[in-house]
DNA sequence: GTTACTGTACCGTCCGGACGGTATTGTCAA
DNA sequence: TTGACAATACCGTCCGGACGGTACAGTAAC
């Protein structure tokens, strides 16, 4: 897992957005926190808004990657991805939240056009693979509802609240009742 | 429903924000887009923190006020919050997302802890009324990722979807099976 | 000699915020 | 009913600073 200052500029403006707020991302400041000049920064990223694109998409291909992962993982049969869907969402928590997808929102909302087809396709395998769509659909937006807590820090649930509605949900794909 | 300098700066600030993108806010553009002076908007808020905190504020009380009729229009029952909740949750769609929160996370993610603290009230109550807590919890998140998906701008249900999904919620909540 | 930077020096723009001033309205005692 | 004062609701201007972006000269490794 070698770390190019590509790299390192991308996670060092992730962590400057979760710590001085979405929206104050500055070139400068993203600069000194990845240990690079300002110039070399722009060698990278020749505007804020192409570094910022690299942003969601850095994150999106590293969902993706763990979800197909965590899939292959369940054999791939039905409700395999609904299943793997809910594991990725487990370990997810341990990660920090993706708050240069936020910065992305915040400097403009197009930006999150790849995010949007993202989860579209990501919800059609869903519905695809599951054994009732109703549920999957379901499932899809409460994990959704949990991920949008944790991205705007106003996350509420007590740990035994989320066990709880895991269970919940797991129980929904797999009972057929 | 009089409208003072307040209301009109409030909400020229929540279209703009909608417009530009949140996290390109600026005082001279909002006061342009209120029809008032930057120091007439400064007169009424002293800085834009305030500003941002007013927009947030005023997006709760009246999500509050609209859910408390939508409840007493239910009986007040048991489940009669949860089917308020899914009722006020359909009449938003109608209504322009609240991008103003979005603008204030942008700026400061602290401005977020007022929502933090309603979204923990409600769900208490959500719960405290519901028959079913894990149902209650479940329809709570999976409202939240319908209300997420669409301030993002990344909504990607279909209409069909989504009468598909309340429908089911609204069964979760009054079946007891 | 190309790639991958560093460092510095700028430019034009925009922004938040402070400030001084003003018109209108209300209040209340003399 | 008038004069004194105060609160409300603004206007217009100014400033220090930050920001995005450009330009360019240099350098060190491969």
């Amino acid at each position: 897992m070698k770390k190019g200052m590509r790299g390192k500029i991308l996670s060092a403006a992730a962590a400057l957005a979760r710590d001085i707020g979405p929206g104050n991302l500055s070139l400068d400041a993203v600069a000194s926190r990845a240990g690079v000049s300002k110039g070399g920064l722009l060698y990278h990223f020749p505007s804020k808004s192409k570094l910022l694109q690299a942003l969601v998409e850095q994150h999106l291909s590293e969902f993706d990657a763990a979800l197909n992962e965590k899939e292959k993982a369940h054999g791939g049969g039905s409700n395999s991805l609904v299943a793997a869907y809910l594991d990725l969402f487990v370990a997810e928590q341990a990660l920090p939240p993706p708050t240069g997808v936020l910065a992305a929102l915040a400097e403009n909302p197009e930006l999150l056009v790849p995010v949007s087809r993202f989860k579209r396709r990501l919800l059609d395998r869903l519905k695809a693979n599951a054994k009732d769509e109703n549920r999957a659909l379901a499932v899809f937006l409460a994990l959704e509802g949990m991920r949008s807590l944790r991205l705007f820090e106003t996350d509420i649930l007590t740990p035994a609240e989320r066990e709880a509605v895991l269970g919940f949900l797991a129980m929904l794909t797999a009972d057929p009742g």
